[in-house]
DNA sequence: CTGAAAGCGCTAACAT
DNA sequence: ATGTTAGCGCTTTCAG
């Protein structure tokens, strides 16, 4: 059995508050019975029981954090982060995958607040406004997802969403290319697709196109439906035109080229494709994908540092929202 | 603030007692206090306090799972099937990656009992058979690592390491080549790399090839380094021969292969290359990477299953050992 | 079948 | 500066 505070507080001559004030450091106690206990812990290799510590001061020092989908190297990357700055600060991290599906989000937000977490970040939430609008009982980061007229404890971290779709747009056309087609992933449920959607519309828009020169496809953020929608688009394309597709993740922008690899057309001489996240196998995408840059690494330090500020501070965030810009990276699709 | 469970109690007019055998349904109420406290704790929306439970009762319902990289998409894969099981069956997983580090992971294998998890699951584990000898305070797994003779209560599920060598080296022998270079990863440290490479050298030597025949890389588990051994391999090659490279991991291979379309050789016509791991994109590694498969999916669930079922019986194991079989995957790189 | 009460291991008032 | 003690929210004997 592990040895307790009471083990120690016996073994050392002292009250269970003395050696607990010692351990936690939060008051001043004489030299010499610091060094008695400080003995008598080591002695018997103490360590507090967490759990009975949560309990006491209602911190679980854990975090949840929730992904789409952890194998979607982008994910993984801002996982990666937060982890690091996690750990860096003592924290756990509990880490569920939503899946891409609201009710799954739901149900984790529930269960993970109801574990006890100290706070949450949610990557790519499809919650809206009004599910939010009551305030969350922990704080409550969200990442790459548009913020809103924030109430209670969440803040938001994301990307400007609406210039990585003009970076998209301008670089195209700065090509030459003048049919357009996007694959732009789940344009209804969450924002950050929506976004990049509209900014690549609006990019198009100022350069005298219309919507008669943009074809767009609604799908997941997944390879295989990037490789699907690419298939659907070969079907009724046909190649007299000048053409290029924005696939608004790099995930999807992959399936889009294996697609084009399996009908044995040619990247970009018969079609242009540019990306957005820049994972980091991207550079090794047929040579080299054309991307706009989304700093996955900076989210998440940001969320992470956003949260452990608020969890600082009495649950109150002091920034509400961040917002990393996005940055053309010029490679071989295009 | 929360409803506690004598909010409930004083609700519904009965004990603390009774609404805590209706919850846990461990003893049997009559029908009408049932609903009673049944009623009440929907009225108030009462959650147990599953901290409180957890110091009562011992048990966290969490687990810990260790992994080197979580951008690595063979490890993405096994951790997203642990999370699926745990979730099953009620556990929490927190993450941590070892970043192929021993002292990092006994790091965090000490932090992890000391937070209070009730197992752990630890990815090719870079500790030796003495660090364990003592056993270990909490059920712990180790995956994708030779097991000994095995004492207390760690288990060891893993793939037979040594036949994907074999076949390996029997497959790239049958397709023609002559001469062999092996990207080893990290031999010394993990039993994983050892055994691939013994495997692979035992299956040239019963085919009459000799030491003089292979050249061996020792790296770590990344594709950067599968990039740079690559390269120091082709800086000392002379191609006049029929030469192959196995690498012990996809994405040690990956980064053979754009090292090879760096230097625009071609593969595999001027020099073949063969994976281990099977990883989801292997598929799309210069039109497809011929490779060993490694069944990640079934070693993340039957980790998680054998740590489960360990959990669920005084944290003594039934199998001390699962194996499971590698096969190869045909493609278009040897 | 039900309730009273002890206690998991710790922290933080409050006394001394 | 140090000790005494209550109590976090729950489960679990043990009596009734």
């Amino acid at each position: 059995m592990r040895a307790t505070i009471k083990d120690v507080a016996k073994l050392a001559g002292v009250s269970t508050a003395t050696v607990s004030n010692v351990l936690t450091g939060r008051k001043n106690v004489s030299e010499s019975l610091r060094r008695r206990v400080n003995e008598a812990s080591a002695e018997l290799d103490y360590k507090p029981n967490s759990i009975a510590r949560s309990l006491k001061t209602n911190q679980s020092h854990t975090i949840g954090v929730i992904v789409p989908d952890i194998l979607n190297p982008f994910f993984a990357e801002v996982l990666k982060h937060i982890g690091y700055e996690a750990s860096r600060k003592d924290y756990q991290v509990v880490m569920y995958e939503s899946g891409e599906s609201v009710r799954q989000e739901k149900k984790l937000l529930q269960q993970l607040v109801e574990s006890g977490v100290d706070g949450i970040i949610d990557i790519t939430s499809r919650l809206d406004r009004e599910e939010l609008k009551a305030g969350f009982s922990v704080p409550l980061v969200l990442g790459d997802r548009v913020a809103f007229d924030s109430v209670g404890n969440v803040a938001f971290a994301h990307t400007d969403n609406h210039a990585s779709g003009r970076i998209a747009a301008d670089h195209l056309i700065e090509r030459g290319y003048r049919k357009f087609a996007c694959i732009a992933g789940p344009v209804d449920a969450t924002s950050a697709a929506r976004r990049r959607l509209e900014g690549f519309r609006e990019g198009l828009q100022e350069h005298g196109f219309t919507e008669q020169d943009l074809l767009v496809f609604l799908c997941k953020f997944s390879f295989d439906d990037g490789y699907r929608m690419m298939n659907h688009f070969l079907d009724i394309y046909n190649q007299e035109e000048n053409c290029a597709v924005f696939a608004s993740s790099d995930i999807m922008a992959w399936g889009a080229v294996e697609a084009c690899k399996s009908r044995g057309i040619r990247i970009p001489e018969q079609i242009a494709i540019i990306g957005n996240d820049n994972i980091w196998c991207s550079k090794y995408i047929e040579q080299g994908l054309t991307t706009v840059e989304y700093p996955a690494k900076e989210l998440g330090i940001r969320t992470m540092g956003m949260l452990l500020e608020a969890l600082n501070h009495g649950g109150v965030f002091r920034e509400r929202e961040v917002i990393l810009q996005p940055s053309l990276c010029l490679r071989n699709t295009t």
